[in-house]
RNA sequence: GCGCCCGUAGCUCAACUGGAUAGAGCGUCUGGCUACGGACCAGAAGGUUAGGGGUUCAAAUCCUCUCGGGCGUACCA
């Protein structure tokens, strides 16, 4: 954002210079490819290294056009380019280069440095608060578990991304409604109840009910492998919570309330925050309506004795709106959540942070949702298709094996951030006893561990769940962004004088200096591709960049080996670094905050 | 069987969706004026991008086949 005007100008002046250097070409092929200003902005890259400077631009594509040779290309055009900018003999913007094919253009320094600085030092945590969701309102479906299963850490990354999302979005300016939708309906309550009435007692609610309950359902997965009938008692208990049976139903709430408690504890350890939380039962007096309104505009049909909706589609099964016992299913639930919704948010997107493995449901259920909208011809204002989205993730692998409560292969989520934390606190009494806020700073790391793990990957690959990897705390990790976060605060208090941008920008030209300061100017950027590609990866490996360009600024060395110092007797050299230090802490800081995760002062 | 996704350093991941010498971290090895905080920094080693063929100025990226893995495939969610 920062630096638009510059690749702006450098597009205007590199299509100008190849006007010049081509004229009868361009005037033969007209206002195109690299005559073309916003043409050359579209092709505009960053370079491979920063060194390079700080926008490339590929001229490969025209030499079948400018019929010539690449090196003679981008020397004509970077020098006539540079005449151009130095013409009215003030010091230009933007020095071009030319190597093999690309025309790349360094930004003076202090014209960055100036106006990134500037705003992050008065904005504070605001730098790169953007008003595009401005008046919209965004959904975001994130974590929905499981009544009566734990959290295991197969919860973690909905729950991380979606929470993560959520803050995206509102630093975006939009209004975000955050949605905990657990499952608390479904033929899995059968089976727990059943579980529950062979095997369970008054005991199984006291201590560590929800590990009790999961235990049922384990056992009855395992006995159900040798007696096929125990499935069909489940499909009976169910039934009758479905019938309102009050012994049955009286079990369910029970079953509810522990799970609850359960998963208030970790959100809690986790910071993870909610606007809107409402199980899948919520939805059962508003299917009946869904059902009939498809029926009106004729789409369902009995198929095998069930009530679907024909895809239309190969590649697609039927939509299951009614079993042959005529349960409702979960893509019913989904649909009529769907509809609930649109009509009462009339959101601009809303995103369901859902695994891959469901993105066949997902497909069919917006097939159905388009085919209502078509059949009735809604006029495009009153259609939701087209602004609900999957956002998909890759599994949480163990070692070769995926997670599954079924086979009771599961990790509790609570028992790892316990462990990030009891690590946390082991590493802070060995490097810095004296912490006042013990707890809660090794509360801040640990967790920070777990979150950033899940973050660090892109969002639709597979992340391998390994405990090393998640205890770590060296190298491209949560707690590495928290250690700069906590020595740059360090920083700031050594110092001990107010941070001004009333600083000599021309001290903060060399080349540590000037990548630092160019991250920081990408900032805006890099939240607008988190958001539009649903994806805080974005925001991590972003982080970890600018961590490391600071950080070794922070430790470079000068000619005879010793540390360049950020706070020495000169005054406006230190004034002018530390004002670099305070604008790195609240890009930091806020970063992490948009990923879920807290930024310790001191650790 | 059919559909979708994936295969990059010993390990975990990048590569701006077709661009420059395929880059980071971990691990291994070497180094860092008596630390403005060493949870850091500098350097070394490590690659036929699973394999073959094709498309073009240019392929890890696109098309095709082979091999290997994951997920889904109507009455679970």
């Amino acid at each position: 954002m920062i630096l638009d005007k510059f690749k702006e100008q450098f597009a205007q002046t590199v299509a100008a210079a190849f006007c010049g250097a081509y004229p009868d070409i361009a005037k033969a092929t007209g206002d195109h490819g690299p005559f073309s200003a916003s043409d050359v902005l579209k092709g505009i890259e960053k370079p491979k290294d920063p060194k390079m400077g700080s926008i490339a631009f590929p001229i490969f594509k025209y030499l079948s056009v400018l019929k010539s040779k690449p090196d003679v290309v981008t020397r004509t055009v970077a020098e006539a380019a540079n005449k151009a900018l130095g013409a009215n003999g003030s010091r230009p913007a933007l020095t071009l280069t030319s190597a093999s094919g690309y025309i790349n253009a360094s930004i003076d320094p202090l014209a960055v440095s100036q106006r990134t600085l500037t705003e992050v030092l008065t904005q504070k945590n605001h730098f790169a608060d953007s008003s595009i969701g401005e008046g919209k309102i965004n959904l975001v479906e994130y974590s929905s578990p499981n009544i009566a299963k734990t959290f295991g850490v197969g919860h973690l990354r909905t729950t991380i991304i979606g929470n993560s999302l959520r803050r995206i979005y509102k630093k975006l300016g939009y209004q975000v409604i955050g949605i905990n939708y657990p499952g608390d309906w479904g033929t899995q309550f059968g089976k727990m109840i059943v579980a529950f009435r062979k095997w369970g007692s008054e005991e199984t609610f006291k201590n560590k009910a929800v590990f009790n309950l999961i235990d049922l359902y384990v056992k009855f997965h395992a006995e159900a492998e040798k007696d096929e009938s125990l499935n069909e008692e489940a499909r009976v208990a169910f039934k009758q919570l479905e019938d309102g049976d009050p012994e049955v139903t009286a079990l369910w709430e029970r079953m509810k309330e522990v799970s609850f408690e359960e998963w208030d504890r970790v959100y809690a350890i986790l910071g993870v925050e909610f606007d809107l939380m409402y199980g899948e039962s919520f939805l059962n007096d508003k299917m009946e309506a869904v059902i009939e309104r498809l029926t009106r505009v004729g789409l369902t049909s009995i198929s095998r004795g069930a009530l679907i909706v024909d895809l239309k589609d190969p590649q697609l099964p039927p939509a299951l709106l009614k079993r042959q016992d005529g349960a409702t299913l979960y893509i019913t639930r989904d649909l009529a959540g769907l509809i609930y919704r649109w009509e009462k948010y009339r959101f601009h997107e809303s995103l369901y942070v859902v695994g891959v493995s469901q993105s066949d449901h997902f497909k069919q259920a917006l097939k159905v949702i388009a085919m209502l909208e078509e059949a009735e011809n809604l006029p495009a204002s009153e259609r939701m298709t087209g602004k609900v989205k999957h956002v998909d993730f890759g599994w949480v692998k163990f070692g070769e094996k995926t997670m599954s409560t079924r086979q009771g292969n599961i990790i509790f989520l609570e028992d790892v951030l316990n462990q990030a934390i009891e690590l946390a606190r082991t590493k802070i009494r060995e490097k810095n006893p004296d912490l006042k806020q013990f707890d809660e700073v090794s509360r801040m790391i640990g967790v920070g561990a777990v979150i950033f793990s899940q973050l660090s990957v892109r969002r639709q690959k597979d992340v391998n769940f390994d405990w090393d990897e998640v205890l770590s705390f060296e190298g491209e990790t949560g707690p590495y962004l928290q250690y700069t976060h906590a020595r740059l605060c360090s920083l700031e208090r050594v110092y001990g004088k107010p941070i001004t941008a009333d600083v000599d920008f021309e001290l903060l030209d060399r080349e540590e200096e000037r990548i630092v300061i160019e991250s920081l100017a990408e900032f805006g950027d890099v939240i607008l591709d988190a958001a539009r590609n649903y994806d805080p990866w974005y925001i991590s490996t972003y982080l970890l960049r600018l961590s490391s360009a600071f950080n070794k600024f922070y430790q470079r060395k000068d000619a005879s080996g010793r540390i360049d110092k950020i706070i020495s007797d000169n005054a406006d050299l230190s004034a002018a670094r530390m004002a670099l230090v305070q604008s790195v802490r609240i890009v930091i800081n806020e970063g992490l905050h948009l990923l879920g995760l807290r930024a310790p002062d001191e650790m």
